[in-house]
DNA sequence: CCTTTTCCCTATCGGTTTGGTAGGTTTATG
DNA sequence: CATAAACCTACCAAACCGATAGGGAAAAGG
């Protein structure tokens, strides 16, 4: 299960990726879009600003966001939306998307006791890591933001 | 990632898999098989006697084993390894194989500020839960204790 | 400058979960 | 009746989770 953190995350991240979208619609549109204040952020998707702050953090170091501080500051995504899979945000606020560390890409250690040549669990795992990553290395910030209810998209 | 509980689960059924499929080959054959002790499988796959004890309890209340008490007692499959999928053992021990408890099938619960049918994270999570039902209702008990060791089977 | 606004950092905290232990009870076998 | 096994309840330390507190540092505007 996804923790509260990665959910607050990807709340927050809709926001953004619209802040960006609107952002590069805009006649003088350019990479970095204007940062969105946390303060905005709570203001969509009600919860702790607190909590959310070292989220956004998180996600800075990871190399998701970008920041800038002082008056009409704020976040704004380090990349297009859709050059960030979903993978890349919950490797960085839960840790590792793999059933098992002994099938983990990114997160790997050796499993005590059992043979991973051999081991039935261990193949078993693997393929629903497989299955996991097919998706969430495919879907990206874009998708996060696509809104059924917009007239547009129906 | 899964917990220690269903890790060891895993061992201890696949010493019972391998149990059951002895004795269904001997001549005498019959549906339940021989009890298997927890001692005997701790002594195949080394772990904490009384964890594995509260570990098999709990598959016995889920319907996956049944019990033997007193000399030669133990715990044997309620159904043949195939009809088993992994899935009902991860349900028991760990809970939900959804990654959000709005998009489980067996726990579901309703999301706090977020409407279902519109929500991006709903549909991709959707898809995630999807994806891993498809391997752990299909694959089951009898899949884990293949093992590649064996001569046969290469 | 000085003030305001924003992000940045560290520490803490109560509650729950996790992994494991202890000690005894009940039931079946011989 | 002795033994071997499952069964049950309680407990425990450590880790983790979600959240809060309290400032510090930097940027912008006047």
């Amino acid at each position: 299960m996804l923790s509260k953190k990665a959910q607050y995350a990807f709340r927050a991240l809709s926001s953004l990726v619209r802040a960006d979208q609107a952002h590069r619609q805009s006649p003088e549109g350019e990479a970095v879009g204007t940062p969105l204040a946390i303060s905005e952020m709570v203001k969509e998707h009600p919860m702790s600003t607190k909590f959310l702050e070292s989220i956004l953090l998180d996600l800075r170091r990871g190399g998701i966001l970008g920041s800038k501080k002082g008056k009409g500051g704020g976040y704004y995504l380090m990349k297009h939306p859709e050059d960030t899979p979903l993978a890349q945000v919950i490797r960085i606020l839960d840790g590792p998307i793999a059933p098992l560390a002994c099938v983990s890409l990114n997160f790997y250690e050796r499993c005590t006791d059992c043979n991973e040549a051999v081991c039935g669990l261990n193949r078993l795992m693997s393929e629903v890591r497989d299955a996991n990553l097919a998706i969430l290395e495919k879907r990206t910030l874009a998708d996060l933001a696509v809104n059924l209810d917009d007239p547009i998209r129906r």
